[in-house]
DNA sequence: TGTACATCAGTGAACGCGCGTTCACTGATGTAC
DNA sequence: TGTACATCAGTGAACGCGCGTTCACTGATGTAC
């Protein structure tokens, strides 16, 4: 049985061409193209084999991009784990964090930039899987809150309303980050802005039943 | 002079075909396409006139699609300029202000439809238009703010750190509001849910010097 | 008021193009004996 | 170790389709005299 799927191309070289294929897309998307309006042989094109042959891996080009979707957050899921592992220490844990965040993000960028483009585009199915990956980091975000904060004073929903804000806040991040090349030469800045509105929420947090 | 470009159909009704042309496009999107994947087929099927017809009107699509940023933020500055001419009185200020917030999007959700999906979108020069848009509504908002706030305490820098958080809260809003018709049973909640994360932020502003 | 003319938003046919999908095929690799 | 066979990721031709854009045209409406 053969596991790991290769093929001998006339360049003589032997890949892994459904690999390939996810790496074709995300270039392409890199490339300043949205998901659906990346066409199935400018894929294998990309690629450098026969449109015929994307049938041997995927039955559409909707199948990739949930499949996409799914890799992506396996990875992030896998930093979380982590820092749950081994919280951040110290004196500056929250600009610790959003730095931790931001070099990741850029480590995995076509990823992320797949899926904050993704997360409003055009196809249903694969903005309902995004959304309902979110979702799942809110509601683990709201656990771990819920853990450090005062949870008589603090209801699910309130915790809810915290976390999104918060995943919300380091969204908008990856979107200046990922989109248009505009972290160029502001990363630093970035990571500042990040590490302010986290401060500013988490003093507002901190205030919350002691003021209403 | 003709000011107002009209025509006369087979159905005999005089519309304005300009108009339609925008409320195709809308509709569409509405449908669920993304801007990118409408084509200009599609669209004058949609009003009902010949392909070549919609060269009277737009060079092409993309030129259509900056048109439509610009309408859609046009009425948005006017609501903006309603409020800040009558600022809201009384003692639910911020719950009344998302309130008018949502009611005003909701009227005009097709607008605003538009304007989320086409934000992160894939053509280039509309993503910068709405890009360059929201930057002078941060800017504004950052101005309405230094005014309220403590200009002594607050940086240039971290009243527009203020004015995107509170901004992107909304943009959050907005997007549960209109993607994916999410919002049928739970409009209140999201107002709800607005008005609590711009709650703890101006508590978070609140204290925001005398804790840092 | 009537006529001649300009304007211009429409029509409809035609074009070349890239698309997704199908089909019969090829040939390298792994497996059974 | 050698041979016969199965597997399967590829190829390449072909299809019908919707696309954006062009062109010469039509006919209703507004304007000048």
């Amino acid at each position: 049985m053969r596991i790991q799927k290769k093929h001998r191309r006339k360049d003589n070289k032997t890949i892994d061409t459904r690999q390939a294929l996810f790496d074709a897309v995300l270039e392409l998307m890199n490339r300043d193209k949205s998901f659906e309006a990346i066409s199935l042989r400018e894929v294998t094109r990309e690629v450098g084999i026969n449109p015929s042959a994307f049938y041997r891996h995927f039955p559409d080009m909707n199948t990739l991009g949930l499949e996409l979707v799914s890799l992506s957050f396996k990875t992030l899921r896998q930093l979380l784990k982590d820092v749950r592992a081994n919280p951040v220490q110290g004196s500056d844990v929250i600009r610790k964090s959003v730095e931790t965040f931001v070099t990741y993000v850029l480590a995995h960028s076509r990823h992320y930039h797949f899926v904050i483009r993704a997360r409003l585009g055009g196809v249903a199915t694969i903005r309902a899987a995004i959304d309902s990956e979110l979702r799942l980091l809110v509601s683990e975000l709201s656990t771990d809150l819920a853990r450090q904060l005062n949870t008589d004073t603090w209801s699910t929903d309130e915790l809810k309303m915290l976390a999104e804000l918060m995943i919300g806040s380091m969204t908008r991040i990856v979107e200046q980050l990922l989109i248009d090349n505009r972290y160029d030469q502001n990363i630093v800045e970035l990571i500042d802005l990040g590490e302010k509105q986290l401060r500013l929420i988490l003093l507002g947090a901190a205030q919350w039943r002691t003021h209403s």
